[in-house]
RNA sequence: GGGCGAGUAGCUCAGUGGGAGAGCAUCCGGCUUACAUCCGGAAGGUCGGGGGUUCGAUCCCCUCCUCGCCCA
């Protein structure tokens, strides 16, 4: 078969994708006895497609789960989709309205069958482009978070919690976001700095006078219904108990003293809107101020706010400033930039006001999440991010987890005719419940919002095992081994994952938490929509191939908490597989006669065979160490060190010597060593780009699937600290002498002498090389002298105790020559100094280590020879 | 206001208490029968500023500056 020479993902990914979804390969055996490794997927929204966020997160995930499968574990990684409530709904609603509909008009059932419908149709495609990925999830095990179990799932938590008195109903303070309409959890709300004013309006006292009071949100003022000042401010102490008059209201406000008023802002004194602001709920609780609200759902102002009734919030605030000014009410106004609440699904204005909402008691459940991390039993991969997470768990608030979605999981509560609460896990236990509680059957009214998303992906990693089953996938899989995710749901998810694993499940979740960095543009901004600087995953899919996409991700586990990506680190990865790929082809198409029974057993190695043994030896080591400490980035350098620099540039380059040779034994070694090497690091590649190692695999005509066999281990036996020493120095010599003729200009079709002088048995070690140098160097001829005498107009290269020399008898620019080895002589001038003035220092020999000075010592030993030999070169 | 992260070669980033590395870009030379998505070579850095600890700091401590993020 005649291999391109171009590697082209386009043909080998899709096809290699069938092959493995057809085998099941990653259908998981909970029976099977082997250790378990299991991992659940940060569930991705149905309305979402593929971004570089997942790209990275599940790539990581991949490279764990498919290095521990070869390594001989029973892996399952659970798949599985987040319905979203308020995304999918907003998309649904944004498709109804193009038909001018609501969902109200459609109702209920009709509206949610629209959904399901939605979902059917485009829900999948987020986990085609996972599968494209090449994401090694058990499929068959695809899970939803509003799939029938699930759903089973979620009823039960909810059931246990309100029956332990974990779930409770009441009026607080909430977040409302006009336009989902819906109430919000407050990590649901984003705070970002706006440009707004500050207006300093007049309230007149009832007694006669007035004082000024600054505020960002005029508007609020129609739900005023006190002022506030500090008690410890002497400027306002003579008004407290007083009565203000709310301008355009009419409505009597109590003066009332509040430490929460910060006499440094505006002009000290606090207009007290208890209906609309939690710092003025308080205030108002305490001083017996009533809320009003004033707001209507859609954000427009309702009935009482008099004459403003009917106006949208911000047209309200134009219209107060407008009247204010005209009654001259209005002193001045500033610019003034704060902080404001948004929505983080639809980025509008977030209001604060008073409703009755359905929460979760946080504290019981933190202080187990807290003690699960302190005690070791979870860890945060990078650590720093521990601190993030108490400071959140210790400052936690109740959770507000109703929504007034249709798209979700309904509240699994019902009403008595007096408004007493049933709840259950389905009607007929409600039902139940309540004939216990009136001793008759009585008419129900089921609650009618839903709970909010995370509150069903806060069940995930048992949800998705079939609890409340005691299923064998719980047995064998709970506690799963690690999560991979990003820190923007650490506070959404993570920590809430940890809170129900531990109540739920009387363990944790999982042992370890590794948090990737957020992957940005070259600019280091973050990449969206309106910025234009996205970069699809898919896109990349066709041009460069996702195991490139992989690779280059694979090396953003830096410690930063981001990462840029470019197009052009995208090149590289795609170019590190056409090397692959090419190196693959030279194997191939140089051991095609090589006999499949072919071993090792009895042959002759050479020097640079026992290197390379050595070498993949260490590999295999050191990306096992770097993936079991997750640092994949540092497994993924040296894989890419030791294919192209070590493997490509010299083993291979070297083994043409052989292969092209007429010994057939020496051909045969070669070839050995050659495929050896090659299945090795395939397997040690795959975790990282299985496209292209299952592709190779295939074509080297190996059995089965590349995913399934064993990972390398180091094999003592190869390893020789020996043989890489003196390939160091081989290599040294052979890099030097390309180095002098390069800068003499020797022509590079110009074929040199090469005569070795110096230690005896350095230099038969290196003569063993002597065919290489030939091949690399460019040498006609290799040979020693141990007096040898340079010419002049001969290159000198200088390694410890060898010198190589070359007569170039013309072809080399004396004066060139000698200048390059007085800037030589330079550098070890400059360095002897250092040394030299660090050796004499009595306080290095008193406190340096031993082995530090000793190796000092030495360092300036060789420099010192080494000058005396470069001056005695200049003078030929 | 509090916290976190980043600041190392032109760019993107590694790195360690013993004198700084990679890839790309640049420059020079090569169509050498795996690969021009390539091969060989070179140049390039007071490791953000200042102070301290140490025989020795890019690395540890303090402080300041710039950028980014999170929380209030």
């Amino acid at each position: 078969m005649e291999l391109p020479a171009r590697y082209d993902p386009r043909q080998v990914e899709d096809r290699i994708l069938r092959f493995w979804l057809e085998a099941r390969f990653w259908v998981a055996n909970p029976r099977s006895g082997k250790p378990s490794f299991s991992i659940v997927i940060p569930p991705p929204n149905i309305t979402g497609r593929l971004h570089l966020g997942h790209a990275l997160n599940n790539t990581l995930q991949d490279i764990v789960t498919r290095y521990k499968r070869m390594d001989g574990y029973e892996v399952c990684w659970f798949p599985g989709v987040d319905h979203a409530g308020i995304a999918t709904q907003n998309v649904v609603e944004q498709e109804l309205a193009k038909e001018g509909l609501t969902r109200h008009d459609l109702g209920r059932e009709q509206f949610l069958e629209r959904v399901w419908a939605w979902k059917e149709k485009y829900g999948n495609e987020i986990v085609e482009q996972l599968k494209a990925l090449g994401a090694s999830c058990d499929w068959s095990r695809l899970r939803f978070t509003l799939d029938d179990g699930f759903s089973r799932a979620v009823r039960e938590a909810f059931v246990r919690f309100w029956d332990e008195g974990l779930i409770y109903r009441g009026d607080y303070m909430i977040n409302w976001c006009p336009s989902c309409g819906t109430t919000l959890s407050d990590i649901e709300v984003e705070h970002r700095e706006v440009q707004g004013h500050l207006y300093y309006v007049c309230y007149p006292l009832e007694e006669g006078g007035h004082v000024v009071i600054a505020t960002t949100r005029p508007e609020t003022m129609l739900g005023d219904t006190g002022v506030a000042v500090n008690p410890d401010d002497p400027r306002y102490k003579y008004l407290i108990g007083k009565t203000a008059i709310l301008p355009l209201i009419g409505r009597r406000l109590p003066i009332v003293p509040a430490p929460e008023v910060d006499p440094e802002f505006g002009t000290g004194v606090l207009k007290v809107t208890p209906g609309h602001d939690s710092v003025d709920f308080e205030i108002g609780k305490r001083e017996g101020l009533p809320p009003v609200n004033i707001l209507n759902p859609d954000g427009t102002i309702n009935e009482n706010g008099g004459p403003f009734a009917g106006l949208d919030r911000y047209a309200a605030r134009e219209a107060i400033v407008r009247r204010l000014e005209e009654e001259g009410l209005l002193e001045k106004v500033e610019p003034y930039r704060h902080a404001v609440g948004h929505c983080y699904r639809c980025g509008t204005a977030v209001e604060p006001l008073i409703s009755t909402q359905w929460f979760v008691k946080m504290k019981p459940l933190a202080e187990p999440a807290v003690d699960a991390v302190k005690s070791g039993k979870i860890r945060f991969i990078p650590e720093r991010w521990t601190k993030v997470y108490f400071e959140w768990l210790e400052n936690i608030r109740d959770w507000c987890i109703s929504r007034q979605l249709w798209w979700g999981h309904r509240i699994p509560a019902w009403y008595g005719p007096d408004g007493e609460i049933f709840v259950g896990r389905d009607e007929a236990e409600v039902r139940a419940r309540a004939r216990a509680h009136y001793g008759r059957d009585v008419p129900l009214r089921q609650e009618e919002d839903v709970l909010d998303t995370w509150f069903s992906s806060a069940l995930w990693p048992f949800g998705v095992m079939g609890w409340p089953e005691e299923t064998d996938d719980l047995r064998t899989f709970y506690p799963t081994s690690l999560l991979i995710t990003g820190f923007d749901i650490l506070f959404f998810w993570v920590a809430r994952m940890i809170m129900t694993g531990l109540h739920f499940m009387g363990d944790v979740p999982f042992r370890e938490v590794y948090i990737t960095p957020l992957v940005v543009d070259e600019k280091g901004q973050k990449m969206s929509k309106s910025r234009g600087n996205i970069i699809d995953p898919m896109k990349v899919k066709e041009t460069h191939g996702m195991d490139a996409l992989r690779f280059t991700l694979s090396q953003a586990s830096s410690k930063g908490r981001t990462w840029r990506l470019s197009w052009k680190a995208l090149d590289d990865g795609r170019n590190f597989l056409n090397k692959i790929w090419n190196m693959a082809r030279f194997i191939v198409q140089n051991s095609r006669d090589l006999p499949p029974e072919a071993s090792f057993e009895g042959r002759n190695l050479s020097p640079e065979d026992r290197w390379i043994l050595s070498r993949i030896s260490w590999l295999a080591g050191k990306v096992r160490e770097e993936l079991h400490k997750y640092n994949f980035h540092l497994a993924a350098e040296a894989l890419y060190q030791f294919t192209w620099h070590d493997f490509c540039d010299w083993y291979l380059e070297l083994s043409k010597i052989r292969l092209y040779g007429d010994d057939l034994e020496a051909r045969r070694t070669a070839q050995v060593v050659l495929v050896e090497v090659l299945d090795r690091l395939l397997k040690l590649l795959h975790p990282f780009m299985p496209f292209i190692t299952e592709e190779i695999w295939q074509v080297l005509g190996r059995e089965g699937s590349i995913a399934t066999a064993p990972f390398p281990q180091e094999e003592p036996a190869w390893r020789d600290p020996a043989a890489e020493e003196v390939f160091e120095r081989f290599r040294k010599l052979v890099v030097e002498i390309r180095g002098v003729r390069a800068e003499l200009k020797v022509p590079a079709s110009a074929e040199v002498e090469v005569v070795l002088t110096g230690d005896q048995e350095e230099v038969e070690r290196l003569l063993a090389f002597a065919p290489a140098i030939r091949r690399l160097a460019r040498a006609k001829e290799v040979r020693f002298e141990s007096s040898y005498a340079p010419s002049p107009g001969t290159a000198k290269v200088v390694l410890g105790n060898v010198a190589a020399f070359m007569p170039l008898a013309g072809a080399v620019d004396l004066f060139r020559e000698k200048e390059r080895i007085r800037r030589d002589l330079e550098r070890i001038e400059a360095k002897l100094v250092s040394l030299e003035a660090r050796i004499a220092n009595e306080h290095f020999q008193r406190k340096a280590p031993e082995e530090v000075i000793r190796r000092t010592v030495t360092e300036a030993e060789e420099l010192r020879a080494l000058r005396e030999r470069l001056k005695r070169y200049l003078e030929i």
